[in-house]
Formats: structure tokens, sequence, C-alpha cells
DNA sequence: CTCTGTTATTTGTCCTAGACAAAATTGACG
DNA sequence: CGTCAATTTTGTCTAGGACAAATAACAGAG
């Protein structure tokens, strides 16, 4: 295997940190320092590149980019995360199992995941399946990425898995009619579609009508696909991945183009730590999405 | 609905204009033209974003910026694209029905296209479902949204519709396991999977045992994936929307990150243009696809 | 008139270097 | 030990210059 070398796009590309970035660390970090080309263009090792993408792991974690780059090369001990974790609660009896779902993942083993997934789906049903099963599991996902237990790619095996059983199951539930019509997306950069997929599950079972559109619709488009689809909830996921930063800005931003009779709801680990903002709802579990579509229910009777 | 206004960052996300285009042509052509605020960052009127947007479309079809933006607000009738198309061939009798099944999603009507696809299905087996529905279909939807006729969201329901029947095609046939090991995904920044489910639909068919990552994996991780998972063959796909010139660069390196005995293709609209790589195989069509497969085996028995 | 090779224009991306504000940390003080 | 202010860190923005790949325009040959 060579080790060809990234121009700053691939890099960007690879690393999801952008040009700007690159070139200001370069200048006040002193890495990474990529080679020139001929004509005077950047041109990043592969080796560069692998430690760039470590060091957005750590720093999506809560880690600061400039103790990063100083410390040399045992950051891998630093695995440690320095975001406080929730303390983990006496994890319920449903929540066991799980390692060994993400084990079967760890060792490339789809079928044995599916099949092990598929029976714990008929004996919980798809409700506490998505609650205490899809959920919790995800979490855990999150963490095992974090800690770096997790390549991408098994991230990638694990999401593209579990989206198969999740639309699966939907296919079998009957078309909700008689709750309120919700159309589910997320706005563009946001490609995490997993929380979608639970609430549309959840949502359905509840009878409410929900209409997919998949993840990355812009601003002004979900606007109109509001009004076509004349939804009266526009339901947003944000991962914890997405930058908080523009959150709550993006959200003022969408309400003023919505419909005003349409409520806009936001959920997933992205919105956890967002200040309330007026006129729209925010969700940190699936319950509180539920508990908000009775609530809804009792309002528009 | 207020018209709040856009700063770069956001224009970037929701037209897929760079910040450097953006910046370049303000200098250049003297559009768009944003407001500044008091810290002289600019801010683009919906407006103009909208204006950009369009601009993009018709730059997807082949026209060039600088005409664009010079002509005034008749851009409209420019609809005719400028990429000569394909003289539209005698349609074969398959083909027939499409224009029907695309107005159905042209009405949100997501119950009846959903029926109507599965009449298809039914009737004609996954494997001409595939190749005479919805592979021509997801051309002509292309053809929709480059003249207008769809709205984004508009396309987001039909990947989305499609994607689910797809989806629940696959999970009904037998894992296959006597053929290769094909790994499948695209590049970052290559969001579009509805290519990648149809060769998945027909490979799976042959009996091959498809390993499916999703989309927008890293390039290192997909050569390492291609490691873990042992593959014999690693499939990219390409829309016609992914920016051609980076295609040549990316497989090239690609090629030199993945092991030796691993085959790569590509496939999709964005490689029907794209010069022949030494060690890449290039499909154009499905039928190529089916083809090297056909041929893979031959010289793997 | 069509094809082919050469020159000119168009266009995207990269470069440097400076500035500033939001976020996070530190420190002071009640 | 908690709260508010000062300071550092960090990402993103700005400006204009430069260059090369892609495309169009043109010239000359068959």
């Amino acid at each position: 295997m060579n080790t060809p070398s990234f121009n700053i796009a691939a890099v960007e590309r690879d690393t999801g940190l952008s040009k700007d970035v690159l070139r200001v660390w370069e200048r006040r970090y002193g890495f990474p320092v990529p080679d020139r080309d001929n004509n005077g263009e950047r041109c990043y090792p592969a080796e560069q590149v692998d430690r760039l993408r470590l060091i957005k792991r750590l720093m999506d974690l809560g880690h600061r980019p400039g103790k990063l780059i100083a410390t040399p090369l045992d950051e891998l001990s630093e695995l440690a995360p320095r975001r406080s974790k929730a303390p983990a609660l006496a994890v319920p009896a449903s929540h066991e199992g799980l390692d060994e779902l993400l084990t079967l993942i760890k060792q490339h083993d789809a079928a044995s995941y599916q099949q092990a997934m598929q029976q714990r789906l008929a004996r919980q049903g798809l409700q506490a399946f998505v609650q205490d099963t899809v959920a919790p599991l995800t979490g855990k996902v999150g963490e095992y990425w974090e800690d770096g237990r997790f390549e991408v790619f098994e991230e990638h095996l694990f999401t593209e898995l579990t989206n198969r059983l999740l639309r699966q199951a939907i296919s079998t539930l009957p078309g909700g009619t008689r709750g309120p019509r919700v159309l589910l997306t997320s706005v563009p950069d946001e490609v995490h579609f997993l929380g979608l997929l639970m609430v549309e599950s959840l949502f359905t079972l509840e009878g409410a009508e929900c209409i997919a559109l998949g993840t990355q619709m812009p601003l002004l488009e979900i606007g109109r696909a509001a009004e076509a689809h004349q939804a009266d909830i526009v339901a947003l996921s944000f991962s914890g991945a997405f930058p908080q930063r523009q959150i709550p800005g993006l959200l003022q931003h969408l309400r003023l183009v919505l419909p005003k009779e349409a409520a806009l709801w936001a959920g997933g680990s992205g919105v956890a730590r967002i200040a309330k903002i007026d006129g729209v709802g925010l969700f940190n579990t699936l319950d509180d999405a539920l508990a908000a579509l009775a609530m809804w229910r009792t309002q528009h009777d």
C-alpha cells in the first residue's frame, strides 16, 4: 500500500476540518506542515491525515486542539473522554446484551447481528425495541466511536444494518391516518438518519402520518415541503456531531420560513444543551417526543 | 413568512456554491452583492439565495455562470438543457408508464406511488424492475430536476420512497454466498445511494455477497474496510452531480490505498465521461456491471 | 463543409495575512 | 464554593493576487 499525498480539498473531505482551519493551524501551532508541490500548494502525507482525523475525533469528544497538537503521540492514552459522561445509572434490564450486539459488529458479522436484532424485535415488540434496544445501542456506538473502539467503517456497518431493520419494521406497519401529518427531515450537513427512523417508527405506531424526506434539506425547501404537504409538524433531527453553535440560528431561521400554523420540533443529542427557542419544541428523548405528540392531540381534537 | 438573511456559510450549505466561489463571483461579475452587517460580513437576502440556487441548477445542466449571471430573469425560459441530450431512442415498452409514476410524486401522493411501484415489482420481477423501472425512473427524475419540473423536496420524496422499495426487496432475498464479496460504498461528499442499492439488488440476485457500508466513506477507511472484510471487489457510485474533475484523482488515489488483490469498480452517471484509469473498472450501465461480475467469476473459478 | 490542432477566455481553487467575536478558561472576590 | 469579569483560545470572515484546468473560439487542412 503506497502513501499518496492529499491536497487540501481532499483533507477537508476526509477529516471534516475546513481549509481555513487547516491553514490557520499550520500558522498557529506548526501542525500540520504539509509538503508543497511545484505550484506551492499543500500536499499532506497520509500519516498527517490520519493524525488529523484522530485529533478531530478527540475534539468532538471535548478536547481542545491546542493541547492535542502539542501532545506527542501518546494521545492514544488520552482516550478518557473529557466531557463529563452521564454517570451511568443502573442499567435497565432490557438494556442488557447490547455489548454483545456491538461485539458482532466489531467482528464484522453482519448476518449474526441481523439475526440477533430480529430476535430482540420479535421479543420486545417495535416500540420497546426502538426505545430499549436501538436508541441505547446508538448511544453506545457513539461512545465506542469516541473512545476509538470502533473504526469509521464499523460505525457505518452498524448504521446500515440498523437502517435496514428499522425500515423493514416500518414497512410492516399500516400507514397512520388519524394523527397529525409529520414531516421528518434534517438540515444540510446533517446526514444522520437513525434518529429520524426511530421517531418515524414510534409516531407511525401511534397512528400519525409520517412523511419522511430523507436528510439534508435546504431551509427554504423545508418550508416549501411543509406547505406542499400541509404538515402539522416539522420534525428535525440533530446528531451530537452537528456543530452546536449553528443550531439556534438555524432553528430561528427555519421558524421564520415555516408557515405559522406548522409546529417545529427538533430532537437528537445535538439539541440536548440548546437553550429554549420561542416557537420551537426541543426534545431530548424519544419519550419526550411521544409525550409532545400526545399533547398535540389533546390540543387539536 | 419573513425573509431573514443568510451569512456566507449558510449560503454555501444551501446552494452548494463554495465561499470562494461566492466571493469571486461578487468580485468578477458583480453578483451576488449581499448586504453587510455591522461587522463587514456578508448578509445574503433570501431572494439572492433563491436566484443562486437557480443558477447552480442551470450550471449543473451545462450552462456557464458568466452568461447566467448576465441574463436578467428570463433565465427561466432557458430551461432547455445545453448539454446535448441522448436523442431518446425508441422507448422500450417496459419503460412506459414512468411519467405516470412521476406524476404521483409531483402530486405528493406517496401511498399511490408506493402501490404502483409494488405492482410493477410483482409483475416484472426484481431484476427487470431494477433495470427497466428504477434505473430509467431515476434518470427521468434527474431530467425533471434539471428542467425545474421537480422541486428539491419532490426529488427527496422520490428518493426516500424508492429507497424503501429497494430495501424491502433486498431484504427478501437470501444472502448471497457463492459469488465474490463486494463492498459497496461512496466517497465523502457523494450522498446518492440509489445506484448502490440497485447494484446491490442485482448482485445479490446473482448470488454475490454484498457488504453495504452506506455513503461517504473517507478514502483511507475504505481501504481498511476492504481489508477487514476481505473484499474481492470495492464498488463505488458517483452521481451525475458529483464534481467530475475530482473523480480521476480520487480513483487513482484509492487504487493506491486498496490492497492489490481487491478490484476497484466505479459506476453511476458521474463516470460516464471519465477516461480509463489503470486498475479501475468503469461502468456506465447496470448491464456493464453485471457483465463484469460474470467476467470476474470466469477468471476466479 | 467537417474535422483537428492551436490560441484565448472563462472559471474554480489555492495562496497569504490580518481581524474579530464567540466560546472556554482562568482568576478575583464575595 | 459559587459568581462575575478578564483573558486566552479558536473558528471564521475578509481582501486581493495568482495559476491551471476546462471550455470556447479560431485557424488551417483534408
